[in-house]
DNA sequence: TGGGCGGATTTAAACGATTAAATTTGTCCG
DNA sequence: CGGACAAATTTAATCGTTTAAATCCGCCCA
């Protein structure tokens, strides 16, 4: 690689000149800024971005961690974050922590020593452990860039976090799911460690209370976010004979795996068993009946901690701030027989 | 952040002497060794990337230039590339050329100043820039790191290319429906500027000329990856009273836009038209009816583009190789009536 | 005893940029 | 003509590592 040596040494300047050229940071004679210009388009010059992080102590990059990149749920997050980052001339280094807490640690680490900028970080930190894992982040001697905390908001008072109110949008779905005459809905979640599976258990169990209908401990079944898992819990449920008029699944995976086996038995949907989701992911209006579910604003979540991350960079003292974001339920033909809703062919 | 300096201090030894217990790379008796380590720990030390990769010319960083990370067929694609790297501690940094020309380029360049180890490169160049385009990479002055060629074979005399047989695959569609008896087979095209819809495009149309089929242009539509540009091909069809009895999509977008206008206006699939499409996105086994497609190893088109990259890390002056990769037709109930099929619910 | 040898350690020079501080150049005015 | 002041340019230190070369040190053996 041609260095800005020899550009300086081509053009007949010190160095110094030709990075004021480049930066703009301090006033260049126009004829030696062509004549720096034309060297470095002559000689084919590139400024080493690693030299100048280096210097800078900027690396003009911020690190992502996100449970699972792979999943769509994601993928919208990720292009939120990309759009204001690149509008903001930030590049992402994105990393999956695959659910597990000690990969997560050791990447936020791996960050830490690449210098970046900032860190978004979609935890997947058990609530019992969040305190002692809030601790660490601070580190001993170590200073930390600025973290956002995206879906959660454990670390809200010293992070500044993105989040939505899982339990009344759920307590939403356990509500509409009443109102068309169920009584018996089968709740069945992700991991329940984490805060905003918790939170969406909440929103149903009390939505429940509030109706004057006992939660069934028979009734909650808990998996992981895996279709399978909605397959596995219903197909249990049947098994012990339960009795359910309704599947309310935390997320649309799990709905739709839910969906999957109860047509295979025969059931009706939504006449004999009404399903909802939750994140609005496209494959729920594909298949049929399309599901019901919760619209979870994951582009804007991904765009507002991006948003917010610049901020903090800028104002690294400023207090931190939590953002909630606005949701909505959208009800499609697996809760209410006449419903219509169209394919969304969207971006995939 | 504490830096080696400091370590050695704390420590009572030089610099070196801190790398050298770092790196492994010299021999340091064992009670310095022990001593090194302890102060590392006590202080939180963290080795500075950044710094080691300004002095080592390493960053062991690949960048991954994508037309569009947010396309579900690169997803599996990334995860290829994402697995085969970090059992080779190796990081990536994946970019969006949003299938512009000029993205690309600057995006290369962007990496090439960020010193990354490598490149791996799904190129959305058109097929007549191509030479011009593989000139350029080279640069006048700039060495280049190694680069991988996803999809495209266009640059194979100098780059190691990964890609499957398009036209094949794309002719044993269209030969599936001909034997299914259909004559008139509407082809939905991407970008035809593009090698691998050309060669895809190719493939029909030579099929349709073995069969002693007149390629008519009226049954050939072309336009983006959207499923709406398949709606819309379709709909353009019917509107000009074109008949046909298939439609043959060059992806599963298109082949779903095309399923849902046709059950829109009353037809049967496959009875009135079968659909096909490419790629098997799994989507496709959601709808009803299922669609017939290729299944494309995206996830080892990913996977082998990272190992070839290693190897041209390793070996930058081994001569370019070329993998073509199988893939096999799957046929569902968009062709056949009596095609049984699964949803397919894992990883999403 | 002293020279030679090899392993452990340190010194010091990079890597390629940025940026205070020092220096040069140029301009204007008394 | 000379001095003052501002603008342009250069010098040199620095960021935090790695690494070739130099040095040190202990040991063995003639």
């Amino acid at each position: 690689m041609v260095s800005m040596k020899e550009v300086a040494l081509h053009a007949g300047v010190s160095v110094a000149t030709v990075s004021n050229v480049i930066t703009g940071k301090r006033s260049v004679s126009e004829n030696v800024r062509r004549k720096v210009l034309d060297s470095i388009e002559q000689m084919n010059y590139q400024v080493n971005l690693v030299a100048r992080g280096l210097k800078t102590q900027r690396t003009n990059t911020i690190g992502v961690i996100l449970p699972d990149i792979t999943k769509l749920f994601f993928q919208k997050v990720i292009i939120g974050i990309l759009e204001v980052a690149s509008l903001n001339g930030y590049r992402i280094n994105i990393l999956s922590s695959s659910y597990d807490h000690d990969t997560e640690r050791l990447l936020i680490n791996m960050l830490k020593a690449s210098c970046v900028d900032g860190i978004i970080l979609d935890s997947c930190v058990s609530i019992d452990r969040a305190r002692a894992w809030a601790d660490s982040l601070e580190g001993k001697g170590g200073v930390m860039p600025p973290v956002v905390s995206l879906e959660s908001r454990l670390f809200s008072d010293r992070l500044s976090s993105i989040t939505m109110d899982n339990a009344l949008y759920s307590g939403q779905i356990t509500q509409h799911l009443i109102d068309g005459g169920r009584r018996k809905i089968l709740y069945v979640s992700g991991p329940l460690h984490i805060e905003h599976e918790r939170a969406r258990f909440d929103g149903y169990r009390n939505c429940l209370l509030k109706n004057g209908i006992g939660p069934d401990p028979v009734l909650q079944k808990s998996g992981t976010y895996l279709s399978e898992s909605g397959y596995n819990a219903v197909m249990e449920a049947l098994n012990e004979n339960v009795r359910f008029d309704a599947v309310q699944a935390s997320n649309d995976q799990a709905a739709i795996g839910a969906l999957k086996i109860l047509k295979e038995r025969g059931f009706r949907v939504p006449d004999d068993v009404a399903i909802s989701g939750f994140d609005n992911l496209f494959p729920s209006t594909l298949v049929s009946p399309a599901i019901t579910t919760v619209d979870v604003p994951n582009y804007e979540m991904g765009a507002a901690a991006m948003r917010e991350l610049l901020d903090r960079i800028e104002h690294p003292d400023a207090p931190p701030k939590a953002h909630v974001l606005d949701a909505r339920i959208i009800v499609r033909a697996s809760t209410v027989k006449d419903a219509t809703s169209q394919w969304d062919l969207t971006n995939w």
